[in-house]
RNA sequence: GACCCCUUCGUCUAACGGUUAGGACACAUCCCUUUCACGGAUGCGAUACGAGUUCGAUUCUCGUAGGGGUCGCCA
């Protein structure tokens, strides 16, 4: 296998030498077909073969869970990397979850991580339409023709598919060969005595219809997999190639269910999370792209994707990698991107933006310190408003120095005549106050800091006051000396 | 219970059958420093168990144990 896949990389590589990553995927992609359809002895390559039609089709069940976020991401990341096509189809013929909410939280939850769809909900598509719900006669058509073949029977008002009960070996994209021996399971049910459908069934059912090639999801779905091909067979059509992914799990090793931290994508919006982060965590948890950063974009991730080297085994869900990671994209950001980012969290604390140059400078001087976009309030709010609170950690150490009035008076002279307002000027105007007053220069910076904070852990002072400007910082100061010596 | 998948540091993971079993997160210590971070350095820490094949096994095979999944007129 390894030689054939050698091999098709070194031909592919000479037919589009300007393209090695979509090269690469193509392979992938064929090989992916050569395992289901061909013997090694008989392989040749099709370097043109058709792209790739995969399909996420999430149930609404009023949010969207990090494990289907997940399969969304790799099926999107096949599709993206083979140039094929990504579709959503939602699967509503329950018909008590099927309400506009559930369906927004999926939607919003895919487009939020950059997972857009070609054919689908609000996308169109020619083979729509993309709700189960809408889709019955479709089903009743291909009802029709397993009652034909003779493959079905009533049981009790119900229509039974009757399993044609033979042990299948079933290609496995990530899980390699996967065999089942003929079983004594029940017939399945593929129709209600109501004439609702089953999920079996109109999940196969669909999969034909829209023409797809290859079917990624979620490792539950293994040992269902016999039934879908048994029935994609008796329905007459090939089977799409499989691709069963590990489960995520929660940090204790058990099943992650609603209530669980880091279970649902809406809960990192709240949590002031980048999409860009989550997107980057998910990729990490069950594939290791093989990139010198674990920090990578989506294009990256695009470039370096191979379903083949998506991993076996279920991995634990762990919040302080997702919530470091995070912390990295953030650092990325700069001006008006940060802004934006931080704007929602600063105007929920009732902070006013403003100018946003001077928003991008008082952002980037603690971007370093922040690990979730809602810390933003937190460490910047002085930046915003002058009546800030003075926390009490602050207030003891302005009110412990017996010096600090007199220190902050000196402070205010001085730089209300300092010749500049950049760093080397405060410095030198720092620097000479400690002198006349005979004290360390790193003495006057916790005072400095809690007058023009009220905190004792914020940005670097020069920082601090090159972003507040020299007006604000001597009246800060001016004013935090006065109240020292009210009290 | 039957069937299926899986098993390397606490977590995510790397290692053509030959490595002092590597990296990242977390944790600890130190450096840097006005704070908090970032950054740098160091440390802690793993091949589930038992057989077999082999000169040699984390790697291949079998068994055991453990974890997960499926077996709906849910999706």
């Amino acid at each position: 296998m390894r030689e054939y896949m050698r091999i098709a990389k070194a031909q592919t590589a000479n037919q589009c030498p300007n393209h090695p990553a979509v090269n690469a995927a193509r392979v992938q992609f064929v090989l992916c077909n050569f395992r289901l359809s061909f013997h090694p002895s008989s392989f040749t390559l099709h370097p043109f073969m058709i792209p790739p039609r995969v399909r996420f089709a999430p149930s609404p069940t009023g949010y969207l869970h990090v494990g289907g976020a997940r399969t969304a991401l790799f099926n999107w990341l096949y599709a993206r990397s083979l140039g094929g096509q990504f579709i959503l189809r939602i699967e509503d013929t329950d018909e008590a979850r099927n309400t506009e909410a559930a369906m927004r939280a999926i939607f919003d939850g895919l487009r939020w991580l950059g997972l857009d769809w070609d054919e689908g909900p609000e996308a169109g598509g020619e083979y729509g339409p993309y709700f189960q719900s809408q889709r019955k006669s479709i089903y009743d058509t291909y009802l029709a023709k397993l009652e034909a073949a003779g493959r079905v029977y009533e049981d009790n008002g119900a229509i039974r598919f009757k399993f044609s009960r033979e042990s299948v070996t079933i290609p496995d994209m990530i899980c390699g060969d996967i065999k089942f021996a003929a079983t004594e399971e029940p017939d399945m049910t593929i129709r209600r005595p109501d004439g609702g459908y089953i999920f079996h069934f109109v999940n196969v059912v669909d999969d034909i219809e829209m023409r797809v090639t290859h079917v990624i999801r979620g490792e539950d779905h293994i040992s269902n997999t016999w039934k879908h091909i048994d029935l994609c067979r008796a329905l007459g059509a090939e089977p799409p190639v499989y691709g069963h992914i590990p489960l995520i799990l929660n940090p204790d090793g058990s099943k992650m269910s609603k209530r669980d931290e880091g279970a649902s994508v809406a809960g990192y919006m709240d949590a002031g999370f980048l999409p860009a982060a989550v997107f980057n965590y998910l990729c990490l948890l069950g594939w290791t792209p093989r990139l010198p950063s674990e920090i990578i974009t989506s294009e990256d991730a695009i470039q370096a994707f191979d379903i083949s080297e998506i991993h076996h085994s279920n991995a634990r869900f762990d919040m302080a990698k997702c919530t470091w990671l995070n912390q990295q994209h953030l650092r990325a950001l700069t001006g008006h991107a940060l802004v934006e980012q931080a704007r929602p969290w600063l105007e929920k604390s009732g902070l006013q933006v403003g100018d946003p140059a001077y928003a991008a400078r008082a952002l980037e001087s603690v971007k370093e310190k922040v690990s979730l976009a809602r810390e933003f309030p937190g460490w910047t709010h002085f930046f915003f408003r002058e009546d800030f609170p003075s926390e009490e950690e602050a207030t003891t150490k302005l009110k412990a120095n017996t010096q600090s009035q007199q220190l902050l008076y000196a402070l205010g002279d001085a730089l209300k005549n300092a010749p500049g307002w950049d760093e080397a000027s405060l410095t030198q105007t720092i620097n000479s106050v400690a002198t006349e007053q005979k004290i360390k220069p790193g003495a006057l910076m916790p005072l400095l800091r809690a007058s023009l904070s009220g905190q004792m852990r914020g940005p670097d002072v020069k920082v601090m006051m090159g972003v507040l400007g020299r007006d604000r910082v001597i009246s800060r100061i001016s004013r935090v000396a006065s109240t020292i010596a009210q009290s």
